[in-house]
RNA sequence: GCACCUGUAGCUCAGCUGGAUAGAGCGCUGCCCUCCGAAGGCAGAGGCCAUAGGUUCGAAUCCUAUCAGGUGCACCA
């Protein structure tokens, strides 16, 4: 159920029968017409640009399209008014029994009121997080799980068939580096003092994994030459990372559906055939790149290299994939990857990567492009650096030196769903300010108290509801009258409601979660609104002494907004508030 | 030097992919609790949508240039 959609529906039967009439020519492009809440409410319910985007192609005015479709669409009992105005828009005002039918369907459909067949079944893949085996995941990961996370609810919600996946970067030099720096924390808890010197990771970390490698192993591998351990403590030590990266996703209520390791790429002929692949279409070589302009490096030399004609897809200059060494750069996994991930036979790939990749995403994309001979879109979306603060000051963190903010430190201060919502509540594109005290504070100043406390308040009056012997289930409010509910500051709160599953749509489409917190956002401040009105008018309280009817129909709006906040707060990944403490 | 992102009220940010008189919160002014939770609500003031051009019925939104900030820029992953 999509009341712009059918409204939107009508217009366009309507748009199709004048066609056939004579009135409007035949053979018009419908697609741009819309059908949309107009900016400002004083202009009706609904607004359709048909005329104006018709007006040109049928060579007629624009008002007078806009007449002839109004006079039309008066016809239908839905419509109350269907007003021309301005350059030809047409204001459309539906009747209040328009807006209680909502209220019904909203409790009717619960869970599945704002579900949607958009996506078709398709299949997408989401990968996110996908940080490094090399220690626990901080801020900066916490921002790229959550968009992630929220982002494949939102396109499942919406009828896609997601896979969430975590792309394991265990093939690299940084998997050699973690597996010395467990060795030195392996000699440390057999009593050697070490040091760590650059190269290496000195997180505290990594101190248990070197006392428990003692206790399995005992001195083995004291005084031994690298090439006796360095494999060995670097599946060892990758396995533990991984556990550990598991956890603080699960603290985080994140649950992968796939881990995808990169080392699974080497040794099996992997690489090569994805390469050979691009080779068959003409895109590899070896050639020297040229250095780039303006900047060029102190110890820029030609090499030659085997590069990726990526510039034939969009990119700005061709990537090296192999060193000149002979083996393979990152990007040449990276590659056998997105490989695999169109012959498991994805419609559409998204990444999510944190902001410092960005200078990655042309090369990708112009990978995948010619991976798919452009079948297949990949989107990538970069999520800006979390800037964090805590008693008015910011919060600086260094991963050199181990001390780095974790998404631990983050969720075990303030809770998963206080994390989750707080950084949804800015666009990926934009940086975040993330301070400690403000999203516990509990004001409207802090959205997640805001909407929450609209969700209890919802609880709250069902309970009472309950307690006096009212029948409050969902069964018993869908069915109830709803003709008392018609003020104005009720309709409000239910044409907020009709506007969740075109929400989702837009969202979806649009691959922008933060959507939906800012959507709930304005929900709770509809309903905040409306349960204050009651103060001054008594007959808006949602529980009316002695009226069993009316109550059910008042809550019957109350329990359409929390099903909706539910709804839009498990897409975030939130849990909704039965009650504030 | 190049690429990507950002620039909207004093501050922090939305703005439904081109619609009407650009919206919220904070802050500021003034109001509302014998009332389901005031942890809320109502009203007011506050804008050249960075700048300059362009596209069209119509631009914060699309294009070009400029300015300012951020991120990244050949064998690091």
């Amino acid at each position: 159920m999509n009341l712009f959609a059918d409204i939107r529906t009508l217009v366009v039967s309507h748009l199709d029968e004048m066609m056939q009439s004579g009135v409007l020519p035949a053979g018009l492009a419908l697609d741009n017409v819309t059908v949309e809440p107009p900016r400002d409410p004083a202009h009706g319910d609904m607004a359709t640009n048909a005329a104006m985007v018709l007006s040109k192609p049928a060579k007629m005015k624009p008002r007078d399209i806009a007449e002839a479709l109004a006079t039309r669409l008066a016809g239908d009992a839905r419509i109350e008014t269907a007003e021309v105005a301005g350059p030809g828009f047409l204001n459309l005002r539906l009747s209040g029994g328009v807006w209680r039918s909502v209220v019904s369907g909203v409790l009717q459909q619960g869970d599945a009121y704002g579900r949607s067949g958009m996506g078709q079944g398709r299949k997408v893949n989401v990968e996110y997080v996908s940080a490094n085996p090399t220690g626990p995941l901080h801020v900066g990961h916490t921002r790229g799980a959550v968009f992630g996370d929220a982002l494949a609810s939102l396109l499942a919600y919406s009828g896609h068939q997601v896979t969430r996946e975590y792309y394991i970067n265990d093939g690299g030099a940084q998997v050699d580096v973690l597996a010395r720096s467990v060795y030195l924390r392996y000699l440390e808890a057999l009593g050697e003092a070490v040091e760590f010197p650059d190269g290496t990771y000195p997180g505290e970390y990594l101190i248990e994994v070197g006392e428990t490698l003692a206790k399995e192993v005992g001195d083995r591998y004291v005084d031994q030459p690298e090439a006796v351990w360095l494999e060995q403590l670097r599946d060892y030590a990758t396995d533990k990372m991984m556990e550990l990266i598991r956890a603080d996703l699960a603290a985080l209520g994140v649950k992968m559906d796939v881990f995808f390791s990169e080392k699974s790429l080497y040794g099996t002929g992997r690489i090569e055939a994805a390469i050979e692949y691009l080779r068959g279409k003409g895109l590899i070589y070896r050639g020297v790149l040229e250095p780039p302009k303006g900047k060029t490096p102190e110890d820029w030399e030609p090499r030659e290299q085997t590069l990726f004609k990526s510039t034939d897809h969009g990119d700005d200059v061709d990537r090296p994939i192999m060193k000149s060494d002979g083996s393979w750069t990152y990007f040449a996994p990276d590659i056998a990857y997105h490989y695999d991930k169109v012959t498991r036979g994805f419609d559409e790939l998204i990444d999510i990567f944190g902001a410092d990749h960005g200078g990655y995403v042309k090369r990708m994309k112009a990978a995948v492009s010619a991976l798919s001979e452009g079948r297949v879109p990949l989107d990538i979306k970069l999520t800006q650096l979390v800037k964090l603060w805590k008693n008015g000051e910011p919060f600086k963190m260094s991963k050199r030196a181990g001390n780095f903010v974790t998404l631990r430190d983050v969720v075990e201060q303030v809770g998963p769903d206080v994390t989750r919502f707080v950084m949804l509540t800015r666009k990926n594109d934009a940086p975040l300010d993330f301070d400690f005290d403000k999203v516990l504070e509990q004001s409207r100043e802090n959205p997640v108290f805001y909407v929450q406390y609209a969700h209890a308040r919802v609880m709250s009056v069902l309970r009472k509801a309950a307690e006096a012997g009212i029948a409050a289930d969902d069964a018993a409010l869908g069915a109830a009258d709803l003709s008392s509910v018609g003020h104005e500051a009720e309709l409000a709160v239910a044409r907020k409601l009709a506007e969740w599953p075109r929400l989702v749509e837009i969202a979806a489409r649009a691959h922008e979660p933060h959507r939906v917190a800012f959507y709930l956002y304005e929900l709770a401040g509809e309903f905040h609104a409306l349960w204050n009105r009651g103060h001054e008018l008594p007959e808006l309280r949602f529980l009316q002494e002695g009226d069993i009817a009316t109550s059910q129909a008042k809550m019957a709006l109350a329990r359409a907004v929390s099903v909706v906040i539910s709804a839009g707060l498990g897409i975030l990944g939130v849990t909704p508030a039965q009650e504030m403490r």
